[in-house]
Parts: structure tokens; C-alpha cells; sequence
RNA sequence: CGGGAAAUAGCACAACUUGGUAGUGCACUUGGUUUGGGACCAAGGGGUUGCAGGUUCAAAUCCUGUUUUCCCGACCA
């Protein structure tokens, strides 16, 4: 593309509502625009880019077998509302009335028209297995939208659903999948963690994500340091450290703590540190009062405690509630003598002589040991800490933050039944068919391949995804050897198939450099003075430049985009 | 949905406290000088100050409402 007389455009000043570096980059290099909130344009520059990405996502979905299809984005509203997810999503889904006063929304997500669609196909198991999938428009009415593109209202998504006879069939659809993920995102060029996850309001079995490994990401990643245990916090589980502890239980004793509410104030007022506490949390668990004792120092998982009492939900207490149960202000409640449920984190089990509330306003106990209290049920019900011990391995977990790329489900019969989607097998029984759905945030990984690669110049793109493999730029244009030379070399180039952006502007030479760095070519090829002798420059993006004579153009340009 | 901040030229901001011709930088146009890392000089163009009301002789400025945006939190298949 020659950019005199072009849309394009950069901005020399950084953006005003991106916090992320990657989005001041976009906005800056004229490859996306903000148009509200959670809302995006893209220009002809960032499309080049998410193209390349999808054209990458395409060959290996279609490579692995699955069949591309479109659904439409605008949904009667009477499929979300047989699959029961209108109530599942509530406010994240936008819906919409037509003039008959219909209700439509725009889909977040397409299980059900999926289902619908693999119901013309599907009547016996030898109809089975088959994948397909979709690339389009997403829309989630998020509650705030942020980090430039990483959490968008309406976002491109590719989507695909596995459908088979069993378990074991499923499988291998699975896995099939799962290595197009891994071709995928190796051949973007991203630097990638798969870590196990929540199945969440999604349902099913099994759930692994695809998480870029970015410091701004939304996620939390605990991998272990010796082995491959890698999982989303949401999941993660460590070992307890059993090393006995040979402290003698010592007199309860019922301490005066004035105005020492939070776990904070307490320690300071006691003088002690904050893991010698036990948090008494009162939760509201399908309308049930439960009392959770966790370590002072730690955080509770509501998953985890959803999951060990087989819940539907789990909410903290009103501060009304908690008095009413604790029968003392909100930051004073323990699990001496309480008449609700104690269900507690296994932690605890190793802890002597600890510090809880007294139920008892302005009062906490010392010395607090297990015989003191009943307990109804022991369990996993906090988040793991770094430094917390590997589940398979022992050695010592760290965490990364991580912005999930792409995610693969293994969703059982969930939607087949509640859908109906069922075949008849050998034996003429109808049976109810497996999925798995398997999605990919295509400006997620335009996102945090950016992000990982950004350098105080710009974007460095890989080759795959860059929107030009190439940037030619001549010095001087008013200068006719100059401009003749660029001009044939930018032809050569493009003939031999490659991608040029060639920078034939009147700038000044700094103003072509910083654009083309900015919006990150990996390759430029300068033609300034020397080229009336035959000589021209190469060099990759940020690199030292090569000069070179004009004849050997074609095979360094091959050699550097290879590099 | 709670708490905070903001809305002025394409972009980033000033003027608001104390009401009186809306200004600066970048970008843009014209002319000239420049041409290897975001040039310089000169002359220009571009605004119903988010919207709607109110106070006033007079509102970007004060008051009320409204919409939108941003930040923190809650939330997030």
C-alpha cells in the first residue's frame, strides 16, 4: 500500500481514556477508535491485524475438521428463555422489543442456536462426530467495560461446538480442539499459559483456558514452580502444610477489643499478626445462614464453597443479618456457641491457639482451639496465596496475571437435554448428545500479543499478524533517483507477494520512522542517499540497519522476515 | 448499582474561583526555507463551550435538571 493518499493516520500524543499501553498504541497508530464505552471502531489498519487472526483461527479450525457456519446476532428471545439462561444472564445480555413488541437479544453467546442448528443433522450416532463453528459478533451488556479491548460490549469471538455420542467420543473432539488452540496461539505468536478453570454458570465438566501472560490481565494464573500444574485462581488448590505444630493449648481467654472490627485493626490493637486470627464470615447459602472460618490472612473462594455445599449461591450477610445471628456488630462474630452451621476451611485444622470474634460487641477470644467449638463441615474454602504448596508436586506455587485468550469446554448433555438435542444408538435408545464449545476472543489475542511485545516505540508485531510484513521508505520522494528506486522496488516486492507499506509521504525521514515503528512493520527497508550508488538499507523493527546492495534485496527480504 | 471526577476545535488542554470579544500546543491550509530520527519562519481556516432550562443588561463561567465519559468498588458464561 503506498500511503500518500491513504487513510491513514497517527497521533503524536498519547490517549486519553486507554490505561492500557497496547490501547494507547491503537488508538495512537490509527488502528482502532472509541466510540462509547466498551465500543470500538476498527480502522483499515487494525482490521488488517484482527484479519490476520482470524484467517489464522480459520485455517487451523478448518484444518482439524470443524465447518464454519454464521448465526445471526439478533435472536428471538424465546430460545434463551427455554434454555433458562434469560435468567442466567439477566442484565449481562442486551434485549430488545421490536415494533410488535417482540423480544429479541443479541446473542452473548450461541449454545442454543447451535443445538438448534445440529438438530437438522443429528437423528443417529452415525451422524456423529462434528464440529462447527462460527466467527462473529458477540454482545455483553459488561457492567464496565475496560482495558481497551480486553473487555468490550460487542466483540468478535470465534465459537465452535463438538457434538458426539459419549464421553469418550467427546474426548477426541476434545482433543482435536485442543491442539488446533495450541497451533493457534503458537502461530500468533503469543506467549500462552493453559491452565485449568471454573465451569461457572457455563456448566459442564471440563474447562481449560488459554491465558496470555500479560501484568495488566483480569485473571489470576497459579502455576507451580516445579511442575506443570498450572490452574486459574478461581480453581486452584494447594496441600495443607501438616507439619504439627507442638504449641500447648492454652485458657480461653475473652479479651477486650474496643471499636476492633476488621481483621486489620484487631491485630494491631492485639499486637499480633494477622494468621494467628480465624475470619468468621456469615454467608446467606440458598437462603440458609452459614458461619465460614477461614485464616485471618486469607481470602474465601465462593466458588469452592458453593461447590462443597452443592449450592446454587452464596452471599455474603447483610450487616442487619449478621447482627441478628451473631447477636453482635458486624466484625465481632466466632464460632463460640453460634447457633447457625460452621462449615470451616481445612487451614484451620492446624491452627492453635487462635484469635476469634466473640460474638460479643467490642470482645474477641484468645487461645482459641478446635475443642471450642462444633464444626459441621471441613473443606477447601479459600484461595490459594503464592508461596501456598503444589497439589501434585508439593514445591511452591507463584502466581501470574493472565487475560484469557481463548477457553475449551467440556460440556456434557447440559444443553443437549435441557435443548433436546438427542439421536437413537445402536440399540434404538435415544440418547442425549455430548458437546464441547470452544471459543476464541480474537481481539483479546490482538491485545495481549501487543501487549507483550510493546516496547516506548510501539507495538513489535510478529510477522503473522502484523498488518504489513514490510515497510519501504524513501528519504527523500522530491528526490527523483530516490523516488524512482522506491518506486520499482516497492512493485518488486509487492510481486513477489509480500505485504509493503511503502512510506512515499513528504515527511521529514524522523516522522516515517517513528510512524512505522509505531504501528510496529518487522521489517523496514530504507532508500535514502546512497541509493544513486545501489545501496539500500534493511533492518527489523527497533534493530541495527543493514546496508545492502539493491540486487540482493529479494533474498534478505525473505531472510529477515524469516528471522 | 454505590463513591469520586470530568465534558471547551480532529487530538491534548487553558480560560470558570472573581460573569464581559473563547485561547495554547499538536494536527490542517498557503507561501518560503529545509530533508537520515516526531524541522523552522510567516500568514490562515476551523467552536452554537455535551444537551435543556433558570438567574442576569450580559453565562464556557453561577444555579437546576439531564445525557455521556473516565476512575475506584460491587459485578464479570
Amino acid at each position: 500500500m503506498r500511503l500518500s493518499n491513504q487513510f491513514f493516520y497517527t497521533l503524536r500524543e498519547d490517549a486519553k481514556d486507554e490505561e492500557t499501553r497496547s490501547g494507547n498504541y491503537f488508538v495512537r497508530s490509527g488502528m482502532i477508535k472509541k466510540v462509547g464505552t466498551g465500543i470500538y471502531l476498527f480502522m483499515p489498519l487494525g482490521l488488517r491485524v484482527l484479519k490476520k487472526i482470524e484467517n489464522i483461527v480459520r485455517e487451523e479450525m478448518n484444518k482439524a475438521g470443524a465447518q464454519e457456519l454464521l448465526m445471526p446476532s439478533l435472536i428471538p428471545e424465546d430460545y434463551y428463555v427455554q434454555s433458562g439462561r434469560k435468567d442466567v444472564f439477566g442484565h449481562d445480555m442486551f434485549s430488545l422489543k421490536d415494533r410488535y413488541n417482540r423480544g429479541y437479544v443479541l446473542g452473548p453467546t450461541h449454545e442454543e442456536l447451535f443445538v438448534y442448528a445440529a438438530k437438522e443433522m443429528i437423528h443417529s450416532y452415525k451422524d456423529m462426530p462434528f464440529n462447527i463453528y462460527q466467527i462473529a459478533n458477540k454482545y455483553r451488556d459488561e457492567p464496565r467495560p475496560r482495558f481497551g479491548l480486553i473487555r468490550t460490549r460487542e466483540f468478535m469471538m470465534k465459537d465452535a461446538y463438538s457434538f458426539d455420542v459419549d464421553d469418550e467420543a467427546c474426548d477426541k473432539s476434545y482433543q482435536k480442539m485442543f491442539h488446533a488452540y495450541q497451533n493457534i496461539m503458537d502461530r500468533v505468536g503469543l506467549n500462552y499459559k493453559i491452565v485449568k478453570a471454573g465451569t461457572g454458570a457455563m456448566g459442564g465438566n471440563l474447562s481449560e483456558e488459554f491465558q496470555a501472560v500479560v501484568d495488566i490481565g483480569e485473571d489470576t494464573l497459579v502455576l507451580c514452580s516445579n511442575c506443570d500444574y498450572a490452574s486459574n485462581l478461581e480453581v486452584s488448590t494447594c496441600i495443607v502444610d501438616e507439619t504439627e505444630s507442638y504449641e500447648e493449648e492454652k485458657e480461653l481467654e475473652l479479651v477486650h477489643t474496643p471499636n476492633a472490627g476488621t481483621i486489620a485493626e484487631i491485630a494491631s490493637f492485639l499486637q499480633e499478626d494477622k494468621s494467628r486470627f480465624v475470619k468468621t464470615l456469615i454467608y446467606k447459602i440458598d437462603g440458609k445462614f452459614y458461619a465460614c472460618l477461614i485464616p485471618g490472612d486469607r481470602d474465601l473462594n465462593e466458588e469452592k464453597l458453593k461447590k462443597l455445599l452443592n449450592a446454587k449461591e452464596a452471599v455474603l450477610a447483610l450487616p442487619e443479618e449478621v447482627e441478628r445471628v451473631t447477636k453482635a456488630s458486624v466484625g465481632f462474630a466466632g464460632p463460640i456457641s453460634l447457633s447457625i452451621p460452621i462449615i470451616m476451611d481445612r487451614h484451620v485444622q492446624m491452627m492453635k491457639n487462635f484469635i476469634v470474634g466473640a460474638n460479643q460487641t467490642d470482645y474477641h477470644y484468645k487461645n482459641v482451639n478446635l475443642k471450642d467449638f462444633k464444626v459441621k463441615k471441613i473443606g477447601d474454602i479459600i484461595h490459594v496465596k503464592e508461596g501456598d504448596l503444589c497439589p501434585n508436586c508439593g514445591a511452591k506455587l507463584t502466581f501470574k496475571k493472565g487475560i484469557e485468550c481463548g477457553n475449551t469446554f467440556k460440556l456434557g448433555t447440559k444443553y443437549s437435554e435441557s435443548l433436546g438435542l438427542n439421536y437413537l444408538d445402536h440399540e434404538n435408545k435415544l440418547k442425549p448428545v455430548v458437546m464441547g464449545c470452544y471459543g476464541i476472543g480474537l481481539a483479546r489475542i490482538m491485545t495481549s500479543v501487543a501487549e507483550q511485545r510493546a516496547d516506548d516505540m510501539g507495538i513489535a508485531w510478529p510477522v503473522q499478524i502484523a498488518p504489513f510484513e514490510i515497510a519501504l521508505v524513501v528519504i527523500n520522494p522530491k528526490d527523483d533517483v530516490q523516488k524512482t528506486i522506491a518506486d520499482k522496488l516497492y512493485q518488486s516486492i509487492e510481486s513477489m507477494g509480500f505485504e509493503v507499506i511503502y512510506d512515499d509521504r513528504n515527511e521529514r525521514p524522523g516522522v516515517k520512522f517513528k510512524d512505522m515503528e509505531l504501528i510496529g512493520i518487522p521489517v523496514q527497508i530504507t532508500v535514502g542517499k546512497k541509493a544513486s550508488e545501489g545501496t539500500i538499507e534493511i533492518k527489523h523493527r527497533g534493530g541495527e540497519k543493514e546496508e545492502i546492495t539493491i540486487d540482493l534485496l529479494n533474498e534478505k527480504v525473505i531472510e529477515y522476515l524469516n528471522q
